[in-house]
DNA sequence: CTCTCTGCAAAACGTTTGCAATACT
DNA sequence: AGTATTGCAAACGTTTTGCAGAGAG
């Protein structure tokens, strides 16, 4: 295991994803973090990203419109994507631990966490329907 | 909408995808079928697998490891994805209504479908763990 | 001094698409 | 005949990677 060093870098990163809500794309975070930092490029963004996934301050939310979003809000919480405009919304429930008991009691191993997304389309879509 | 006509080699997916449990990817479902339908192309399975989910008769499985995963069970069931070996197995528990119900309460628009993946260590990879 | 991190550019990867030919109805 | 579908190959968007140089400990 690699020991971390300093980087102004993941600072500035790690920073703007704990200041948004907006679960940003990986090549939004290199827009804005570049508003600070012109010359960063978009390799470093992707390697601290990972980086900061990896080691639980960030999470990584998989949906199946191509780009993988972040999150810097690392307590278990439930999403909504919204099928026409693509926003990503928190969802202020509780994530119920029966259910990953449940999922617990016949996974043939061991569970150790649980991502569950619901779609829809959201009031503001909802509004303006043709 | 455009009107359905029948294919050989959309058939010969759909019946591999209804007699697998094991969520393959289009790549997978692509050397599969070849041996079936040496000629088939992988933009065909594509096109195909694509189109059976927008008909209902699949379900695409967004997971954090790069390639979609396709099911032609397409009741509601949760998924469990072992982070080791990336095999995806279907859990044998209900899909709690209650906990849509409550996603409702709190989404400012309409949702139309839930999707969750726990992710673990299977049994198998427990017994190998180095 | 050593080892991590960076910028850059190229490559890799999964997926989609344009096109002319083919199959279905 | 008319339209959906196919094979092929090129293009696409996202993410990873190899490398030489810069920065942190």
């Amino acid at each position: 295991m690699a020991s971390l060093k300093y980087s102004r870098q993941r600072e500035v990163i790690k920073s703007y994803l704990s200041t948004t809500d907006s679960h940003p794309t990986a090549d939004t975070v290199y827009m804005h973090v570049r508003e600070q930092f012109p010359h960063i490029s978009l390799g470093t963004v992707y390697r601290n990203l990972n980086l900061l996934t990896d080691i639980g301050e960030a999470i990584k939310i998989t949906t199946p419109d191509g780009a993988v979003r972040f999150d810097g809000v690392t307590s278990p919480h439930y999403h909504a994507l919204c099928t026409e405009c693509e926003r990503l919304f928190d969802l202020d429930m509780n994530v119920s631990e029966s259910i990953i008991e449940e999922a617990r009691a016949c996974f043939p191993g061991t569970i150790h966490s649980h991502s569950a997304i619901f779609y829809g389309v959201c009031s503001h879509c909802l509004g303006k329907k043709h």
